[in-house]
DNA sequence: CGTTCGATGCACT
DNA sequence: GTGCATCGAACGT
């Protein structure tokens, strides 16, 4: 894959590319980026981590209880942003995945910054505090907060909200795959993939 | 380095 | 009432 410079304007994904199974939309997530557009600016970054929540019969999906009012947009058509609340503090945010109807979906783990590092900045460290780069979206929690991502963006359609998911023309990289973290049933499933090496990853295995 | 633990809201049983 | 797809501060080694 060829790499090229970032460009402002980047082209959304297809529903088509959600549309698929989800193991592939996590890997091929890597390198693409999650923008959110505000009153207040823009920020966004290049996804570096992601997990995959599949189905049913996956014990970690917030679809394993079955269809429920929170776990609707899991069953809803593929493109469009799962966002809930975890621990009553953070917000986390999906792109829901597989036809209408399969409930699964792509948790964005982590970002290295490319747009409005300076915003996120400021949403992560109000008092100031410098933080570094690679520490504003590394983590689902941390990326929610640098991006301004809220309960307001659920069900935004990642290829055409204020919300989106684009394709600039990063190059992937190595992808390297283990568990999901912080689960405690399904964790015997290695959905969790990262660009290997990348400082902006959580976690201690880069 | 490492591990533990409190914060904090709400969906679900 | 219980238990989280987390984070960071506080402590121990």
């Amino acid at each position: 894959m060829r790499t090229r410079r970032a460009s402002k304007a980047g082209a959304t994904l297809p529903r088509d590319f959600y549309d698929r199974p989800t193991l592939v939309v996590a890997e091929e997530l890597l390198g693409k980026v999650l923008v959110h557009r505000t009153p207040g600016g823009t920020a966004g970054g290049m996804i570096v981590e992601t997990e995959a929540y599949i189905g049913e019969d996956d014990p970690a999906c917030h679809a394993a209880p079955g269809p429920t009012v929170r776990n609707a947009p899991l069953y809803g058509p593929p493109g469009v942003a799962y966002v809930y609340l975890n621990y009553g503090i953070h917000y986390l945010v999906n792109a829901v995945t597989e036809a209408e109807g399969r409930p699964a979906a792509v948790l964005i783990r982590a970002l290295h910054p490319v747009d409005g590092a300076r915003l996120m900045q400021k949403r992560r460290a109000p008092d100031g505090r410098a933080v570094a780069d690679t520490e504003l979206c590394r983590g689902p929690g941390n990326l929610t907060r640098a991006l301004g991502i809220t309960l307001t963006e659920n069900l935004s359609d990642l290829g055409s909200g204020r919300l989106r998911i684009e394709d600039r023309g990063f190059a992937r990289g190595e992808v390297a795959w283990g568990p999901r973290v912080g689960i405690r049933v399904g964790v015997e499933r290695p959905w969790r993939c990262w660009i290997a090496g990348h400082p902006s990853v959580s976690g201690r295995a880069r």
